[in-house]
DNA sequence: TTACTAAACAGTAACCAGTATAAACTAATT
DNA sequence: AATTAGTTTATACTGGTTACTGTTTAGTAA
């Protein structure tokens, strides 16, 4: 994840405006928690700025979405979606008992599609994501 | 996906009674579309059952979820749950123009975390998605 | 500094996928 | 046919997200 203030920089270049509540939003995607939910990101952020609005949370972080500085990441079962703020080329390890997400630094770049099984898609990337159980939940499902 | 009858039995076998709500479910999963969501499942069994509830298809495909003959997959950006109807081992090629999602039937077996990555974590399956255009959206979203 | 304007904000209501609950019903069994 | 445990239905509700609308504000230019 980039600096606050490599967003700002962002943001400004788009022609978008800098607002405190941008700002805010920022600094806590910046300092916070790797796979926040948008509702975690609302949280924090009313800690510091109690007006917020929800909606300004969800239309930033959509923003960023599209400029490609947060990555869109499914919790299987959850509901949610959270935001990825690792846009770099890694993957996940998902707790199907407690939800973890935790990240794989790993890089699996070999893994490419043959001409044929691709058909005809242009690949702009891909994700793995392990299922399993995190050792806590193992002890409580075990088998 | 098994037949209709293999799920018959399989519910049978479970002590699950055969309902023909339940039989209707099936018969539209074994002919129908790959990844359907759990609406479209309900539309399609509506059309020969019109005064069944939307609760016997969310309960029944969870069913099938926990007996194994279903797996739950996301589709990234459309917030509802899709049913992929083939269990075995392949994986999934997403278009990020239209969500359309199409099976891989390549095998990543050799995919495999090391004993570090994996943090304790036991892990139980894994899953590639390629995100890409499909050849109608690269036209319609050149670059 | 002030004025202007498009962009952004807040707040509310609405939406959608999915879940909880409880009463009515029925498949399988005796 | 009677029993009963599992199933279905209807309805209400939840949680995450979006639509709408009127108000405020960031950035710009006089």
């Amino acid at each position: 994840m980039k600096s606050a203030e490599d967003m700002v920089a962002l943001f400004r270049q788009q022609g978008l405006k800098i607002t405190p509540q941008r700002r805010a939003i920022f600094e806590t995607l910046a300092e916070g928690a790797v796979h926040p939910s948008a509702e975690e990101v609302y949280r924090r952020v009313q800690e510091g700025l109690p007006d917020i609005s929800r909606m300004t949370v969800y239309n930033t972080l959509r923003e960023l979405v599209a400029l490609g500085e947060l990555v869109e990441v499914e919790d299987v079962s959850s509901s949610a979606m959270r935001y990825d703020t690792e846009t770099g080329n890694h993957h996940h390890l998902f707790c199907l008992g407690c939800h973890a997400l935790v990240d794989v630094d790993q890089s699996f770049e070999a893994l490419e599609l043959p001409q044929a099984a691709a058909a005809g898609y242009r690949i702009v990337r891909h994700q793995v994501t392990f299922y399993g159980y995190c050792p806590t939940c193992q002890k409580s499902n075990p088998r």
